[in-house]
DNA sequence: AATGCTACCTGCGCGC
DNA sequence: TGCGCGCAGGTAGCAT
């Protein structure tokens, strides 16, 4: 299915790895590569592993068995058995399990197994990001960011505490990751949608009732991507090759001019934290106390 | 402290 | 047909 949506890289895939598509992800890679072996690591691109010289990063995985594998936020997290690799795959990084010996354009990272495959991390824009650490959780890169939308624990009052004291924009709020781990431009547009709240409005003008339906919903679009397999424009393949379709169950995320689903106005798009963000302008309103541009 | 803005990077669509 | 511009995205880092 098309969206009326054209831009895709010349291998036709066209995913932006928010929260469902990382966990779609993580659960093929899951089924596909626990308890192999890490025969050869290779680091084709240093930019990859910024934080490290690719050699030391190559030797500390060699050999070592993948444990399991895990997910916070957007990263990635391959345990090994002393050390967890975690991954941003970022807009353009993508994982395929294929024959080591396949080495498609813009392959950054090699992790071949204990056999003919490898796990190839292919991206496009160079964006991605790899980092090996023994205590994940702590790690610089996961240690600050938001509660796990999808943990129990998750409810309205967590989000309030994130909140607190903040006066920007919600769309905003949710895009920052210490805000809700995971959350990107699709589902931030979604879930304030599905909870009838305008993008731009004020944190601190935001009712618990408010909260409570944008925490529902939240769960609520995050748990409809990943049952969908993720997001995607174009002919996505997972790691295993085949398609996410949540966008066909997408209501306003790049449906400019096109019906409201809930009431027929037409979808309006602005912009908001320099991202494109879209929304129902008959649904969602602004609060009486924010001035019209 | 909170917030806003830019760099990073590349392929593709569009307009001329 | 060919070229160049602008867009898309998440995050770090810097400026305010
Ligand atoms: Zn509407």
């Amino acid at each position: 299915m098309l969206c009326g949506i054209s831009y895709m890289w010349t291998n036709g895939l066209a995913i932006m790895p928010e929260l469902p598509e990382v966990e779609t992800i993580r659960r093929e890679l899951h089924s596909q590569i626990l308890r192999r072996r890490l025969n050869n690591v290779t680091v084709l691109d240093p930019r990859l592993v910024q934080a490290s010289q690719p050699k030391a990063f190559e030797t500390r995985l060699m050999g070592a068995l993948i444990t399991n594998v895990a997910r916070r936020g957007k990263y990635l997290m391959i345990n090994v058995e002393s050390d967890v690799l975690i991954l941003h795959l970022m807009m353009s990084g993508r994982l395929h399990l294929r024959a080591r010996t396949d080495i498609r354009p813009h392959t950054r990272l090699l992790l071949t197994l204990d056999d003919d495959q490898a796990l190839h991390f292919v991206d496009v824009r160079r964006f991605g990001r790899a980092w090996i650490t023994e205590e994940a959780h702590s790690h610089e890169v996961v240690g600050h960011l938001g509660p796990e939308p999808l943990d129990a624990g998750f409810d309205w009052r967590s989000l309030a505490i994130r909140l607190r004291g903040r006066h920007v924009a919600i769309k905003t709020a949710l895009l920052d990751q210490r805000t809700v781990a995971g959350i990107g431009n699709i589902y931030a547009d979604e879930a304030l949608f599905a909870a009838r709240i305008h993008p731009e409005t004020p944190v601190n003008l935001l009712s618990p009732p408010k909260l409570r339906a944008l925490t529902a919903s939240i769960v609520t679009v995050l748990e409809s991507g990943i049952a969908h397999q993720g997001t995607t424009f174009s002919t996505f393949e997972t790691s295993e090759g085949s398609p996410g379709n949540n966008q066909g169950h997408l209501k306003v995320f790049r449906k400019t001019g096109q019906p409201c689903p809930s009431c027929g106005k037409n979808i309006r798009r602005i912009v908001l934290a320099q991202r494109s963000t879209h929304y129902c302008s008959n649904c969602q309103r602004k609060p009486r106390t924010v001035s019209t541009k």
